[in-house]
RNA sequence: GGAGGGAUGGCAGAGCGGUUUAAUGCACCGGUCUUGAAAACCGGCGUAGGCUAAUACCUACCCAGGGUUCGAAUCCCUGUCCCUCCGCCA
């Protein structure tokens, strides 16, 4: 959400910065229900006034005995006027709440201008794609080989996107989620989290995906009103929803290794082969949330500490900053980490980091205090993949592949695959 | 699943229809005193919004949402969460 302020005082600021990433503010109904609220509230605020100061000398009156029928009389209908006044600036309050609330975030300064992913600005590249002697496999040829990576046995378990791992490939799997949780928490002061893999609607909402991006979701039938989380950045940045934190206890570093449910609505046909696209995937997440003026230097950060998982891995992989048009809803600005498929001779995401500054803070009411401001101050939140398990594994498997269609296991994979090096061989 | 109890400021905890500006204690902040500290004493101390040049002032918030009433932290209904006991259970 952006701030009331911003939108009351700067309306035309907030509709250029809006514009450089494709949404058009509609500034004169916000305007109109702005001044209708004004009026409605002072006149609600007025009719309480009157029932309280009444109230109270019908209370004294009686308590001195004397008669009160004709205060009553005076009051008789304060209560419907007040009745009415308060439903009028509640439908108002409605209506601002959900035009507001559907307002993406504005893009930071640096973040370069563009209308899709074909205007994102490479930052740099690290490694170079291996050269191969042979012809390369993709990982569902180099994982089915053995039946250890098993697409259509997903398919008869639950239906389409969603893939069973066996024998030393689900281990490989494991072996990755363990060792970016090792990393997180061991080398860059993350604290490892277990959370709760579905979450409520309110959790949801502060972090962004509702009340907009419901189809994105998976969404639980029962009595509770459960979603499956779409990312570990929804229980872990809604840790600080509805709390004062001390400014001692800042930066949070949290991490979490969870799978992630999405529903990939509108992706129909994309990526069909194979787990990049998948229904349920394993993710690290890191999620920090720190004073307002250090957010950049966090993100900044928090993009090393991805961009180290992929190099302890030895894969090659370029950063790109997303264009205006590219980004998230919450984001001001986000960071891309693509590894290279060889089996697609191309890069492709694996991380995403942002930084949502004051933006789900102020939607959750995460604030922290500074004892030299007298006001609590909202947090900034940042959120970033260290890293997408799934994809992480097809990019080790395509990258680290050999000619006779077995795979050498990453120096830095081996104490947790117990000493193994070659799966396949 | 059954039976009870509860949710009040950072924490503890009183209030159970009007003299409440939500008592009191702890914690915290400022001051007095002191070489410094502690203790003692004095003062301050929630969040959001409105209106102001600013103070003042006004409004809302005692888990959430409804209701009763001139008036609700207090009474009624629904929901959520927590606790105790019984049953079941990885």
């Amino acid at each position: 959400m952006l701030d009331p302020k911003l939108l009351r005082g700067d309306l035309d600021q907030v509709a250029q910065r809006l514009a450089k990433r494709g949404f058009t503010l509609d500034t004169a109904q916000l305007e109109s229900l702005e001044s209708k609220r004004r009026e409605l509230q002072t006149q609600t605020e007025q009719l309480q006034s009157e029932r309280n100061s009444r109230s109270k000398a019908i209370g004294k009156a009686k308590s001195e005995g004397q008669d009160i029928e004709p205060l009553l009389a005076e009051v008789s209908d304060l209560g419907d006027r007040l009745d009415a006044a308060k439903k009028a600036l509640a439908t108002l309050q409605e209506e601002w709440e959900a035009l507001t609330s559907a307002l993406p975030n504005l893009p930071h300064d640096s973040v370069p201008e563009g209308a899709s992913e074909d205007d994102n600005v490479e930052l740099h590249r690290w490694g170079t794609p291996r050269d191969f002697d042979f012809e390369v496999k993709d990982h569902v040829d180099l994982g089915g080989k053995h039946g250890y990576l098993d697409f259509d046995m997903a398919s008869k378990l639950t239906g389409s996107r969603f893939a069973v791992m066996r024998g030393p490939i689900a281990k490989l799997h494991r072996a990755l989620a363990q060792f970016m949780l090792d990393t997180q928490t061991e080398a860059h002061g993350y604290e490892e989290c277990y959370v709760p893999y579905m979450v409520n609607a309110d959790s949801l909402t502060g972090t962004g995906q509702l009340p907009k991006f419901g189809e994105d979701l998976f969404r639980l039938e029962g009595d509770q009103d459960y979603y499956l989380i779409p990312t570990a950045e929804v229980p872990l940045t809604n840790f600080a929803r509805d709390e004062i934190l001390d400014y001692k206890s800042l930066p949070v570093r949290l991490t979490a290794h969870t799978p992630c449910f999405r529903s990939e609505a509108g992706s129909h046909g994309r990526d069909t082969r194979g787990m990049i696209r998948q229904h349920q995937f394993d993710k690290v997440e890191m999620v920090q949330m720190v004073e307002p003026d250090k957010s950049y230097e966090a993100l900044e950060e928090m993009r090393g500490h991805a961009e180290a998982l992929l190099q302890a891995l030895g894969l090659p992989y370029r950063v790109v900053t997303l264009c205006t048009g590219d980004m998230g809803f919450g984001a001001t600005k986000t960071y891309d980490l693509e590894v290279w498929l060889p089996s697609q001779d191309t890069y492709r995401e694996i991380s995403s980091i942002s930084n949502c500054e004051d933006f789900q803070a102020r939607r959750m009411q995460a604030r922290f205090r500074h004892p030299d401001q007298k006001k609590p101050q909202l947090l900034h939140t940042l959120n970033g993949s260290g890293l997408a398990v799934g994809r992480c594994l097809l990019a080790v498997l395509e990258n680290n592949q050999q000619a006779d269609g077995s795979i050498l296991v990453p120096e830095a994979l081996r104490p947790y695959m117990g000493g193994l090096e070659v799966i396949n061989g």
